[in-house]
Formats: structure tokens, sequence, C-alpha cells
RNA sequence: GCCGCUAUCGUCUAGGGGUUAGGACGCCUGGUUCUCAGCCAGGUAACCGGGGUUCGAAUCCCCGUAGCGGUACCA
């Protein structure tokens, strides 16, 4: 049995594209399921518009996701040579052929062959040249571009990991372009050759190569390399079945970006995986670990999957979907697994203090213990937990409005700062006993003095159960809170 | 134009010749509690259209339509 070898091949471009992650993610599956070798290949044959900040991109987006390479990477400009040759050789077999045609006359020949509703690929009339006419003309340095010489009257087979069985006619494929005219070479003939050179066994890439791949399946041919296992993974669309572009749907298309949004990588992933393929109906949080179990490539959805995010919804930014899992991982994920991700979000927001890790370290757990229930993304642990880590926080106008400016609250605060201040202890427990009394007492639903605190205390109207809000603030920034809050019920 | 791929709730999907067509997300409602953006319960909503085969079609076949891809000296 030969060893499995995939690969994930982006062109630097721009940025990592989410439906380039998933490509990435379903190859690294692959690999793994099968002991296999996952390379990565830098497509940088375009010169014009790959870069170097690029390939950093891709970089940094693999290693968060946790997708680990085993072989490069390489770079695909580094073998333009190794493509001009083989290209050569091809014209020395016969299975390729100079075509001297202008861009003119092509066009005229293109259009002609529309306009009388031609069917099958296009042959250029110099695919019957002599070899010394093709000779001649070359070395008299006339621009040529090198075609396949696609074979007639035959038909390519294969049987896509995805879609099935594919039957094309060798008369409907055009005699395509291997070399521009400057010699450089192009996407077909490079992916082939490099594939095959780095011994590719399986090609897992987007559904756009599905019709390129009877093309290369006849260079491998042609070549005399053993043909690898296609498959084609369905692509991911914008909700008007557009392609997803960063230019158009802005940001959201950008793996990394879903990094400074906030994401557990792992829930990215898993979101990822779950874009055309689902368990059936068994759970579907999956860890990579999981997903290297579970997942079947056959049984991947052929059609392509719409990424659904509306613009201008904060609470939804991007795909609910993927926020509501990205939520669950930071509810049930091992706190200490958690704690490392929100200390970077903690130090973005410059509320780190060393001694979290520190003399502090049960308080600080405690707190993002409390804290994590009704988190759904990263950023929003300094967000929400600003007021239990900084004394520099907001009093929301809306909480102020609705739990603080309220009839019958004035002087309640103090008055119950006072009685906290006498509590032999300070836990949520006797606190909220001592809450109540206090509301019974004074003749006031317990509501108002515990929202009134809330507000005081968060400067919010949401959050964590309050009296566990108490115990984490502790008695003396409590009191401190609830006193300075009379300013804002009276004023 | 030509060649090809695809088609189940708003979205991701399960299923598949006879089912109340299932789940998740979203949304709505109710409950819970001191709040909700949490939790619990319920609701909402789909087999692209037309023919054919069949006792029976969402499922199989054909045609159409739509979307996507290829038809580039892009990848």
């Amino acid at each position: 049995m030969n060893q499995v070898r995939v690969r994930f091949a982006p062109s630097p471009t721009g940025y990592f594209h989410v439906g380039g992650a998933r490509t990435a993610l379903f190859n690294w599956i692959y690999a793994r399921q099968h002991d296999g070798v996952f390379v990565l290949r830098i497509e940088d044959t375009d010169k014009e518009r790959s870069n170097e900040e690029s390939v950093g991109y891709f970089l940094d987006g693999l290693r968060w996701l946790g997708l680990d390479w085993d072989e490069g990477p390489v770079f695909q400009a580094g073998r333009s040579e190794e493509h001009r040759a083989a290209a050569a050789a091809l014209i020395e077999s016969g299975h390729a052929y100079r075509c001297f045609l202008t861009p003119d006359e092509l066009k005229a020949m293109k259009e002609e062959a529309a306009a009388n509703k031609t069917e099958g690929g296009f042959r250029s009339p110099h695919r019957e040249l002599t070899q010394e006419d093709s000779d001649r003309r070359a070395a008299d340095g006339e621009p040529f571009v090198v075609r396949f010489r696609v074979p007639d009257g035959e038909t390519v087979e294969f049987v896509d990991l995805v879609y099935g069985k594919n039957v094309k006619r060798t008369g409907d494929i055009e005699d395509f372009v291997m070399l521009r005219s400057d010699g450089s070479p192009l996407y077909n003939l490079s992916v082939v050759i490099d594939d095959a050179d780095m011994e590719i066994s399986h090609v897992i890439r987007g559904q756009d190569h599905l019709s390129n791949t009877p093309k290369q399946i006849l260079l491998y041919r042609a070549l005399g390399k053993p043909e690898p296992v296609f498959g084609h993974l369905p692509l991911i669309l914008a909700p008007n079945k557009a392609k997803l572009s960063k230019r158009k749907h802005g940001e959201i298309v950008s793996l990394l970006y879903y990094r400074d949004r906030g994401f557990v990588p792992q829930a990215m992933n898993d979101f990822l995986a779950l874009l055309g393929w689902s368990p059936g109906a068994e759970e579907e949080r999956l860890s990579l670990q999981d997903l290297v179990k579970r997942f079947d490539i056959s049984k991947v959805n052929k059609s392509n999957a719409i990424f659904n995010y509306r613009g201008g919804d904060e609470r939804n930014w991007t795909d609910p979907r993927a926020i509501a899992i990205n939520g669950d991982y930071i509810k049930s994920m091992p706190l200490d697994d958690l704690l490392p991700m929100v200390k970077q979000e903690m130090e973005r927001a410059s509320l780190w203090q060393d001694n979290f890790n520190g003399e502090r370290d049960d308080w600080y757990r405690n707190v993002i213990d409390l804290l994590r229930e009704r988190i759904r993304t990263l950023d929003e642990f300094p967000l929400r937990g600003r007021p239990y880590f900084s004394d520099d926080f907001e009093m929301e106008e809306r909480a102020v409005k609705k739990n603080l400016k309220k009839e019958g609250l004035a002087g309640l605060l103090p008055q119950f700062a006072d009685r906290l201040e006498k509590l032999k202890v300070f836990d949520a427990e006797t606190v909220e006993a001592e809450a109540r009394a206090f509301a019974d007492e004074r003749e006031v639903k317990p509501g108002l003095v515990i929202n009134g605190s809330r507000t005081a205390l968060t400067g919010t109207n949401v959050g964590p159960s309050m009296f566990h809000v108490f115990e984490v603030l502790g008695r003396e920034r409590s009191v401190r809170r609830l006193r300075a809050a009379e300013a804002i019920v009276t004023g």
C-alpha cells in the first residue's frame, strides 16, 4: 500500500480565505486518518500578485488552527525550470506543440466558434505544423505559447472522492496553454508537475478545479506519471450565492479575523468541518481527534454551502452558527485550556496582572469560570469582565436608567453597604440572606436592591448571579461601589 | 453559445419508493432566577418546476429552470 500524501497549495495573493482553511483542514484530516504526509506548497507562480506578507497569513492561520504540516513550505516559483523542462519534453514527445497565433487571431477564431455554436474544445491550426516549420518559426523569434495536444476521440474517466464517477470526452477539452509566450508555466502544468514530483497521492481541493481535472489527468498520462486520486470539495458562498470575497464581504472571509475576534481554534475547525459535512445525528462538537476518527470525505455534501452572515448585526457579526459553536466551546472546555486564550485577550486589553497567575490565581479562575457561562467570543472576557478586574469601568446608561434611577432606591444602597460591612463572612450565601432580610425590613422587593447592586457594582444590567458577583468582588470593593452609586441614584 | 457539476426548513444538514420528513443554528413564545445575551421547555419553517415509471415518488428516470465551475498567455 502506497503512502498517502496530500497537500494544501494556496496562492499567496492576499488573505487566508475561510474556504481555503476548510480545504486545508480536510487535507490535514485525510493525512492523519491514513498515517499520511501533509505537504504545504505555496503556489507563487504569479509573481505580480504574490507577496511574502500573504505567505505569513497562511503559516499563521495553519498554526493557529493546529494543522501542522509535515513537509514544506515548498515554493512553486522556485520550480519553474522543472516546469519548462517538462513542457519541452512534451513538445519533444509530441504531446504538446507551439502555437504562434497572435492574441487577435485567437480572439477572432474563438468568436467565430461561438457564433457558429461550434461544439468541442479549441484546436489551434498550428497543431498540425510540421516539426521543421515549428522549429524554424521559433528560431526566427516568432512568439508562441505551448499548448497541450489533447488526443482525439478518447475519454477521460476518474472517480472523485466526493463527486463520484466523472467522464469527459477529450473532444470537449481544449488544447490548453501550458507555457505563456514569455515561457512562464501556467497553473495546469505546474500543479501536475509538482504534484507528480512530490508524489501526491490524493489531490483534495476546491470544486472550482473539478473541470480542470480531466486536463490534468491527460497531462499525467502524457508524462507517464501515475495519476493521483482526486477529491473536490464544494465551495463556500455568500448568502447571495456569489463567491465570498474580502472585497465584497469584508473581514468575515478572512480566517485570521476569527482569531482576532476571539475564536477558539477548535471551534473554527468544527464549524468549518460542519459546513458541507455532517457526522450524522450524533454529537457535533468535535475535536481535531474526533474529526480524524469520524470524518468521511465520501460523505461530504456535493452542493456548495452558504456562509450565513448578515451585515449590520452586531450580535451575529458572522455566521451565527460559528458563534454558537464558539460559545459552546468557551462554556464547556476545560478551564485550564481556556485560561491561556483568555490571558491573551486580557493582555491585549491591558487588564492582565501577573498575580492572576500567582497569589490571586484562585480568585482569577473563579471570575473567568463565572463569566464564561454567557460569553461567546474570547474578546468578551475583558469587555464584560472589566468591572471585576478594574475600578475603571463604564456605567451603561441603559442599566443606570433601568436599575439605579428607581423610585424608592434612594438611600438603600449605602444602608445595604453598612449592613454588608458588619457581616462576619462575605460569601454568596451570606450576602443573599442579608440582602433578602434587608429588603424585607424595608418593605421593598429584593429585586430593587439586587438589581440596583448589579448596576452599582458592574455598571450593567446583565451578568452572573448577583451574589456570586458580590463574593468575587469582595467586601471592600462592593461596599465602596454601593456607596458611590448613591450619587447617581439621587443625582 | 458549448461542456460539466449541483438542487431538503432562512442557514448547515439527516434521511430516503409508503416517515407526523429528524437534528443543529437563527427567530418567536413560555418557564426559571436577582438580571440575560445563561439555562429549560415549546413553537416556526423545507423535499426547485413539469412530465414519466409505480398501487404509491420528496426519493428512481427524463425534460426544464436556477446556481456554480470550465471554456484565459488567472489560480
